[in-house]
RNA sequence: GCCCCCAUAGUCUAGCGGCCUAGGACGUCACCCUUUCAAGGUGAAGAUCGCGGGUUCGAAUCCCGCUGGGGGUACCA
């Protein structure tokens, strides 16, 4: 029997401080995989209340690395859908907190602090000089009647309004994902946090509660570092008189060196970095979904399709993941060589344009070597940015000199100079007879050469690599020619045994 | 400091009282294939299931303590 029964209907709700990274795409993706599992909905909300941290483009940035994740939602802000709007600064213009904060005022649930953030910070200071252990901050007015307040407010105080929290008993919830016992706090541990701010805005702790009772959002699913803040909302939710939803707090993503959570701050998590970088977003996907889920005990390759059908709540577990490079790249590699020819130069197209090997847009000549280029690179590729670099060889000339390649790069172990251009001129000299110019006969051409010189063919062959490549690592030599044909094939031999003398 | 959460190899994980002489994957190493590099194939090393107590005929699995790690402690989210 599933632990899920009901309407299902989740939201991602993103703050535009900075741009997404891979923690916050593993959230989303659970909402998501969450909502479309249950057949629920997936509601995509922006959570731009921090006034101070406030990013112009992010919130964009954020919706396009949703979408290259591959995650679509039902409703949200570009969308729109029966409960907008879908950001919280337009919520707010319309009067919406406002009418639910004094709605807790005039109950005596909720009061008008005129602390100053600066007498705030003072009283934290004296009482840590003061050796206090923790400072939990209660406001006097929590005493005062409603209207002592409002005559404050009238004469011009600024003021934030603050949950009255009680003094005393304890908060339980459950959580999904952890299952089993409940999460018991001790209201002493509480302080009477800030619900709406001095300039009006409210904080996270409001909006977001406000908006998820409004929006009818069943199932609350963030990250586990919110847990700790969780025994507030259970208090505001209480102090509605709204259902609670359900939590499911989601294992936080580690550092690669298990010191700390992902931050926003570290760029090479950012999401958008990883298409800049060559991963397919379904090789990101598959990634993710294991980060703190799995199927069974060996199965890790899977389609969305599969995923989505297969991902239950119950199989995602509590313990924190740390996040883990070489095993995002097998999987991007395991997914590149999954893809036919076709795709995989479809897909190499931007990067090589980027690097100014080909045209943009690319002309029809250019795709077509592209794809014929293609499989020489298929198999060897991690992350598609790599193409540009493997590829050079083939649309810019190779030269020994300063300039270009070392000519000592040439020379095979245990050989001189003098002996490789031999080498490399007899190669010309049995190339520039092949008649058709195709893999089988250049093979031919040079398993023969390898015969009549009696010499081994890995020196022979790692001399032409380097001098039609110029480099030690390449693409198998034969098909390597045949796609560079006869003509350019000639013209570096020519080049490499000329450089030796 | 205080509060909360978590705990199986370097990493991600399977395991939900007997199928475990702990399974899979990444990474590492060796060998095979081979013109380089990959890919692929075969195999190996690597976990006293963090430690100590219980409960039970029997514990990686349940309970308690400790330790370690992580998170929170803002008019940030």
């Amino acid at each position: 029997m599933s632990v899920v029964s009901g309407p299902v209907r989740v939201r991602f709700a993103p703050s535009p401080t900075g741009y997404l990274h891979i923690g916050g795409v593993r959230t989303a993706l659970f909402n998501w995989l969450f909502a479309r599992h249950y057949g629920g909905q997936f509601v995509l909300r922006i959570e731009d209340t921090d006034e101070k941290r406030f990013v112009d483009d992010a919130a964009a940035d954020i919706m396009a690395s949703l979408r290259w994740a591959g995650l679509d939602w039902d409703e949200g802000p570009d969308i729109g859908g029966p409960f907008g709007p879908y950001v919280q600064s337009q919520r707010h213009a319309e009067g919406i907190y406002a009418t639910y904060s004094t709605q807790l005022l005039e109950a005596g649930l909720a009061y008008m602090s005129f602390t100053t953030e600066e007498e705030l910070a003072q009283m934290r200071a004296a009482a840590e000089a003061q050796g206090i252990k923790s400072f939990r901050f209660r406001g006097p007015e929590r005493a005062w009647p409603l209207e002592q307040q409002q005559e404050m407010a009238a004469r011009g105080r600024p003021f934030t309004i603050r949950l009255k929290t009680p003094l005393e008993g304890e908060t339980r919830f459950q959580d999904l994902v952890r299952g089993g016992d409940q999460i018991v706090v001790q209201h002493s541990q509480l302080q009477d946090i800030v619900l709406i701010k001095a300039s009006g805005m409210p904080v996270y702790h409001f909006a977001h509660l406000v908006d998820d009772h409004l929006m009818q959002i069943t199932h609350v699913m963030r990250a586990e570092e919110w847990v700790p803040s969780t025994p507030y909302h259970v208090l505001l939710y209480h102090a509605f008189g709204w259902n609670l939803p359900v939590f499911a707090h989601l294992p936080v993503i580690l550092r690669q060196d298990g010191k700390g959570k992902l931050s926003k701050r570290k760029d090479d998590i950012l999401t958008n970095r990883f298409w800049e970088r060559g991963y397919l977003p379904e090789a990101m996907f598959n990634y993710l979904a294991l980060q703190g889920w799995s199927y069974d005990d060996h199965t890790e390759l899977m389609s969305r399709d599969e995923i989505i059908e297969r991902f239950t709540i119950e199989r995602v577990q509590p313990s924190p993941a740390r996040w883990n490079p070489d095993k995002l790249k097998d999987l991007n590699g395991l997914y590149i060589r999954r893809l036919t020819t076709e795709q995989v130069a479809e897909r190499l197209l931007p990067y090589l344009t980027k690097a100014g090997l080909i045209a943009d847009p690319p002309t029809a000549d250019e795709r077509a070597y592209v794809v014929s280029l293609t499989p020489l690179i298929h198999e060897r590729l991690v992350e598609l940015s790599e193409a540009p670099d493997l590829l050079e060889f083939f649309f810019r000339e190779p030269s020994p000199g300063p300039e270009g390649y070392d000519p000592a790069l040439l020379v095979p172990k245990k050989m001189e100079a003098a002996q490789t251009a031999e080498l490399l001129r007899a190669a010309h000299e049995a190339l520039s007879q092949v008649k058709i110019w195709g893999i089988e006969q250049v093979e031919a051409a040079l398993r023969a050469l390898v015969a009549r010189l009696e010499v081994k063919p890995g020196p022979l062959f790692g001399a032409i690599r380097v001098a039609v490549s110029g480099r030690t690592v390449a693409p198998p030599l034969f098909e390597m020619l045949v796609a560079l044909g006869r003509e350019r094939t000639l013209a570096r031999l020519e080049r490499g045994y000329t450089a030796l003398g």
